[in-house]
DNA sequence: CTCTATGTTTAATT
DNA sequence: GAATTAAACATAGA
């Protein structure tokens, strides 16, 4: 599920089912989660607590609560949130599960994780995973000079350079390559010989496919990733060996950058 | 059996 | 130090 817009929509899911809420229970049905963090510790922090906030950076969750208290979760490759009443049957892969309180009003709010990348963390101060992140392109936006900075500081592909969350917080493997497509950038191409034309089209193109992307799961379950996803919804991911939906004429190429699958159209993006 | 998958961290190598 | 690459985590589906 998980680049910045599946998180926003998480997010938004949260800020509807918690805020004003009492924890009650913590129930974790996988510890690995935790990465070495004790159940008792987590119940011990939330139970009792009142939800004051649910916040997004990046691809970080932080739910903050009385007493100062700070869940902090990560979706990993496959985690999400669903809620069900509080007596429903457990879901298969769910992981966490929270009982929240409005007076007498009891419901669940569960984290469903099948590949158990995602974590949780509990503290009182914001953690050095979410203080570390770049800058938010929806949150925040993208600064020209304080991008060009960043990226012209190393000579690392863009892609890559695109994907570390300390340039910019939130972009993955999905919507760095609609971006680089919409900006008519090889991924290939080194973050040194960019052109100040491409830096600003690059960050246009950032902003334009996240945008579109809160947009398709604006409301609705999202339907592209879910097990009864429909229509692949977007201009190049995941379409390697197809024709190109700009110039029509040329296969979109599918190569490995940084470790991970990179479609992008030969023709109509610009290798430097 | 093989390969792939929205992410991140860590180790090894150059 | 930086840059690069591979492996690791865990699980499913094609």
């Amino acid at each position: 599920m998980p680049e910045l817009p599946e998180v926003e929509f998480a997010r938004r899911q949260l800020d509807a089912w918690m805020p004003k809420k009492k924890i009650v229970a913590i129930e974790v049905f996988d510890e690995r989660i935790l990465r070495g963090a004790s159940v008792k510790s987590i119940e011990r922090a939330l139970v009792g607590d009142k939800v004051l906030d649910v916040a997004r950076r990046g691809k970080w969750l932080r739910i903050t609560f009385d007493h100062e208290t700070k869940l902090f979760s990560h979706l990993g490759m496959s985690g999400h949130w669903i809620e069900r009443t509080a007596d429903a049957p457990a879901e298969r892969f769910e992981r966490v599960r929270l009982t929240v309180a409005h007076g007498r009003k009891k419901s669940s709010v569960r984290y469903l994780d099948m590949r158990l990348f995602g974590r949780f963390v509990v503290a009182q101060e914001d953690i050095p995973e979410w203080s570390a992140l770049g800058p938010d392109p929806i949150l925040d936006g993208i600064d020209p000079a304080a991008f060009a900075k960043a990226l012209r500081s190393r000579k690392r592909t863009v892609k890559e350079a695109l994907l570390d969350q300390s340039i910019l917080a939130g972009v993955g493997n999905i919507y760095v390559t609609e971006a680089l497509f919409r900006a008519r950038v090889d991924p290939r191409s080194r973050t040194n010989t960019l052109t100040d034309a491409q830096l600003k089209a690059i960050a246009k193109g950032v902003d334009a496919s996240l945008r579109a992307g809160i947009a398709l799961t604006a409301g609705e379950e999202l339907v592209y990733l879910s097990e009864e996803r429909g229509a692949n919804p977007f201009e190049i991911y995941g379409r390697g060996g197809k024709s190109c939906p700009r110039c029509k004429k040329t296969v979109l190429s599918r190569i490995v950058l940084g470790g991970r699958t990179t479609v992008f159209c030969p023709h109509c993006q610009h290798l430097t």
